[in-house]
DNA sequence: GCCGTTTTCGGCCCGACTGTTTTCAGTCG
């Protein structure tokens, strides 16, 4: 979850305690978890530190009161060691003995696990035997035979790793929600044309909705007798950059741009998702493995490569407590699956059909692919309370839009008839506020000018009227939020709005702030009268950008007294695969406070509107219902909820 | 390094595939 880029352990700029914020420490522990990998050091250590950083990224409550409290190792995951570790940082700034591990791994041998079938043990290995610390002096042991007469290595590794170390470069690591799905829905529909193919499904973070996704699982079912012939069809697909493994039951390959040649035909996916494809790098890859089982064993499979593997491992302890065993293959009675591995086993599986069945076999209700993340699904699934996650059909419109007033390429005209078109009953305009410049050039709406705009929509709204359409367009901005927390425009002219979207542009000042002063102006901001949404609270671009940090706890929390007041506070998701900010993992807690949330399209242009549904998948992952999402109301209570 | 209603030790999810071995360790998901 953590975007691990800095290789060196955070130096606090506060004057006083807390000196490091639950982010800085959760990321810390990712890094210290592959610097131990690197040093040998006991696995189970390793998933410890993992844990941690899991733990404290999702601990919603505030860590200085926890540290402050002695509660730190009262939070499961964190124990005498690690919760040592963590009041250091919170109280100190210091960080034990681990600038040692730091120091004593060379920062080379991290890329260097990076290249495929190359892990930490083989990394360490080279170094100590060769010296190997870089990708640029592995590449040189390669070429110069060095790797081939090592114990333990060989020509077939050495010749691997070379390879390897060519396709890193077109590799980009994770890829956005929109793009793994083009690949995987693409790589899905050629293989189930091949004859005889019973059935195949994506799987893994592309079918969780994970807003980027590593690799691409599909599970392909066909008889036994048919699996050799499908296999070999599929290695002849085009579009394959290289084979990294080829078994009976597995294939993994990286598939590049061409996989995509051929159109998509599927109705549940929208235009956005097709745009995205154009907009990959050519070059780009991404890895893609396929599982192939008999039908009957299909429903386990898919789950099991659905993930997650938190998730995963929490479905097979519930088996392990009833007595039975779980696993890709089947859900077994314990005596039964005794000495009986694989695929063997089968014959002594309870008979599902589908996933559903797996679940209620386990005294559970079928828990949706996007919530599988052990976030608490388990628990909600066992006792038939999961939540009744929002569908795209439930929006009737959304509020964060754009024209040609400001950086659209759409008029106020296209636009509302496109939404009138998907049957939505509104849209929001919130054009870029006066004071965004992009290179030099004004983008928002000067303060003078937007009358002109408002004159425009009062007009349309009337033809709406007489026309006997249920429809309206209503005025808002999409408004700076300044360095300082200000919100740009006049009070006047903002409070002349139906709603103001306040969003952080000038990334640069409060990148550069720590957590706390950052929380502290953006808390200025929704404390302003007329601040209605918050706009993509961090200004991540996926892949991209990180971020500005900020403790979004805190903020919902604000948000939620204002809520409680009778005050609409509400927090957008911006929908844009680029974006999906506000994160998935906050969601719950928002809901859960009250704080009511909306899905935002920012849409640039008419399509733009269909990006909504990215926006859905990733509401649906934080638990939402419609109930808890703010443009699931229609026309009339959004006009009393804004007073116009 | 964490955990515990068989609790202070001995587990911690586990199977496929690969290459280098001649029975297995490392990698991956």
């Amino acid at each position: 979850m953590v975007n691990v880029s800095v290789w060196q352990l955070p130096q606090s700029r506060s004057k006083s305690p807390p000196y490091m914020s639950k982010t800085q420490i959760s990321a810390t522990f990712e890094q210290v978890a592959i610097l131990l990998e690197l040093d040998g050091a006991n696995r189970f250590r390793v998933i410890a530190y993992q844990n941690a950083s899991r733990a404290l990224a999702t601990l919603e409550e505030d860590l200085f009161l926890v540290v402050k409290e002695n509660r730190i190792t009262e939070i499961k995951g964190i124990g005498k060691g690690i919760g040592g570790l963590i009041s250091e940082a919170v109280l100190n700034g210091t960080w034990g003995n681990l600038g040692e591990l730091y120091s004593k791994i060379p920062h080379g041998l991290i890329e260097m696990t990076g290249v495929p079938s190359l892990g930490p043990k083989r990394v360490r290995l080279l170094y100590e035997k060769l010296k190997i610390d870089s990708l640029e002096k592995l590449k040189y042991a390669c070429k110069d035979n060095q790797i081939a007469l090592l114990q333990g290595f060989g020509q077939k590794s050495q010749e691997k790793y070379l390879e390897g170390i060519d396709l890193l470069k077109r590799y980009q690591g994770r890829n956005r929600l929109d793009v793994g799905l083009a690949y995987g829905r693409a790589l899905e529909e050629k293989i189930s044309k091949i004859p005889n193919v019973v059935k195949a499904q994506l799987a893994g973070s592309a079918r969780r909705m994970k807003e980027t996704i590593g690799d691409l699982d599909i599970v392909l079912a066909a008889k036994a007798e048919h699996q050799d012939g499908i296999i070999q069809e599929i290695m002849n697909f085009s579009g394959i950059a290289d084979i990294k493994g080829q078994g009976t039951s597995k294939i993994s390959l990286i598939l590049e741009a061409e996989m995509l040649a051929e159109p998509i035909v599927n109705n549940e996916m929208d235009t956005a998702l097709l745009e995205s494809i154009t907009e990959r790098s050519t070059n780009a890859t991404i890895d893609a493995q396929i599982r192939i089982v008999n039908p009957e064993i299909f429903p386990f499979t898919l789950a099991y490569f659905t993930g997650s593997k938190e998730h995963n491992i929490r479905m097979r302890q519930r088996a392990i407590d009833k007595g039975l065993k779980l696993n890709e293959f089947g859900l077994f009675s314990q005596n039964k699956a005794e000495d009986k591995i694989s695929i063997e086993a089968v014959k002594n599986t309870l008979v599902c059909s589908n996933e559903s069945q797996i679940y209620k076999n386990l005294g559970m209700d079928w828990i949706p692919p996007e919530l599988r993340e052990d976030m608490g699904e388990i628990e909600a699934a066992s006792k038939r309370n999961l939540p009744k996650l929002i569908k795209l059909e439930d929006l009737k419109g959304a509020f964060h839009n754009h024209t040609t007033s400001s950086d659209g390429a759409a008029t106020l005209k296209e636009m509302a008839n496109y939404a009138i078109n998907l049957g939505w009953e509104y849209l929001g305009i919130a054009d870029h506020s006066e004071s965004l410049n992009i290179g030099g050039r004004q983008i928002g709406i000067p303060s003078g000018e937007i009358i002109n705009q408002s004159i425009e929509i009062k007009k349309l709204n009337k033809y709406f009227q007489n026309e006997n359409i249920n429809f309206k367009i209503f005025h808002g901005s999409e408004c700076d939020i300044l360095s300082d927390g200000k919100l740009d425009y006049s009070l006047d002219l903002r409070n002349s709005l139906s709603h103001v979207i306040g969003s952080v542009h000038a990334l640069g000042s409060w990148k550069n702030r720590d957590e706390s002063t950052n929380t502290e102006f953006l808390i200025k901001a929704i404390e302003d009268p007329t601040f209605t949404i918050l706009g993509h609270p961090t200004g991540r671009i996926l892949q991209g950008r990180e971020g500005f940090p900020v403790d979004m706890h805190a903020i919902l929390r604000e948000m939620a007294e204002f809520n409680q007041e009778g005050i609409l506070k509400a927090v957008e998701i911006n929908a844009s695969p680029f974006r999906l900010d506000l994160d998935w993992r906050f969601c719950k807690y928002a809901k859960e406070l009250g704080v009511p949330i909306c899905i935002n399209p920012d849409a640039h242009d008419t399509q733009g509107l269909n990006d909504v549904w990215y926006g859905t998948k990733i509401a649906r992952k934080g638990w939402l219902e419609d109930k808890d999402v703010l443009n699931t109301k229609n026309k009339s209570e959004i006009e009393i909820l804004f007073g116009k």
